[in-house]
DNA sequence: ACAATTTGACCTTC
DNA sequence: GAAGGTCAAATTGT
């Protein structure tokens, strides 16, 4: 049974849907489990399990990563006066998005992550900040569709000083999505947390399955970038600013359909 | 040409 | 005045 505290960190008004999927997928471990004994008993040569024991691994991996998550979110109805074009000083100081203000009343909640930008999420930069006390550039993201579909979310990502390996990235989100593009299912979820053999694929860990990777517009992963990256990470080099850049290049990331959906762990609507 | 990123300036809070 | 977050012009990439 994976370890699991009934402790819901943001509280159980804003944490329903994210304890609920706890619940679930703690539910859904357990039956697995139970059917692992059964098929080992009817079929002692482990037919099919090592894909229960992959999908066992996995299930622990998300349920990590949930618990270490911190509930708390705003619901999105924090809605943006302004339109596209307008300017700067059109606005009251305090009506603005970046006012601190108006910041502070948001709910945040952050994660630590390998995979950055493998929230399934389309992300543009507009910031990026050297931060006290930190060895690495913060980056400021905002939802690609915050123009054209109003989606307010917004994240941080800041490179963790530790040389772990592959490198841990603390991204700080804030404002759910409010967009309708997200590729939900192709979400891969791996946290903090998650054991590091606990991958997608049970061959370990992987450029393509872990890391955000360069993509042309068209969506194609771009080789030469992606080796580059991932010799660096071998070596647990800290990543340069300017390759932090490139990762951010991709927003989204190409995989195996998972099966975790971003939308259900999140709750739909109010927050999770 | 258009889209995305970079970067210095600006603003508010502490 | 320092710190953190955002804007938007300039730059770079496709």
């Amino acid at each position: 049974m994976v370890k699991m505290s009934k402790k819901i960190p943001g509280g159980p008004s804003t944490c329903h849907h994210h304890f609920m999927a706890i619940e679930e997928i703690n539910r859904a471990y357990e039956l697995m489990r139970q059917l692992h004994a059964v098929l080992l008993q009817m079929f002692p040569a482990q037919v099919g399990g090592d894909i229960l024991k992959e999908i066992l691994t996995l299930t622990s991996s998300a349920l990590s990563g949930l618990q270490s998550t911190r509930c708390g979110s705003s619901g999105g109805s924090d809605d943006d006066p302004r339109c596209a074009g307008d300017k700067r000083k059109s606005l009251q100081r305090s009506d603005r998005p970046g006012d601190p203000k108006r910041r502070r009343k948001q709910e945040t909640w952050s994660i630590a992550t390998t995979v950055p930008h493998g929230d399934g999420y389309q992300w543009r930069k507009y910031g990026q900040k050297m931060i006290n006390n930190a060895k690495y550039p913060r980056s400021y993201y905002r939802c690609t569709y915050r123009e054209g579909q109003g989606c307010l979310a917004k994240k941080t990502v800041q490179q963790e000083d530790s040389c772990a390996d592959p490198p841990s990235f603390r991204v700080e989100y804030s404002m759910q999505h409010t967009c309708k593009t997200i590729d939900a299912a192709a979400v891969p979820f791996v946290m903090d947390s998650a054991p590091k053999e606990a991958s997608l694929h049970s061959g370990g860990f992987s450029s393509e399955q872990h890391l955000s990777l360069p993509q042309d517009t068209a969506g194609n992963l771009i080789q030469d970038e992606n080796l580059w990256i991932y010799d660096q990470m071998q070596e647990c080099l800290p990543l340069e600013p300017e390759l932090l850049g490139k990762m951010d290049v991709a927003s989204s990331i190409s995989s195996p359909t998972g099966p975790w959906d971003w939308d259900m762990l999140m709750g739909d609507d109010d927050g999770w």
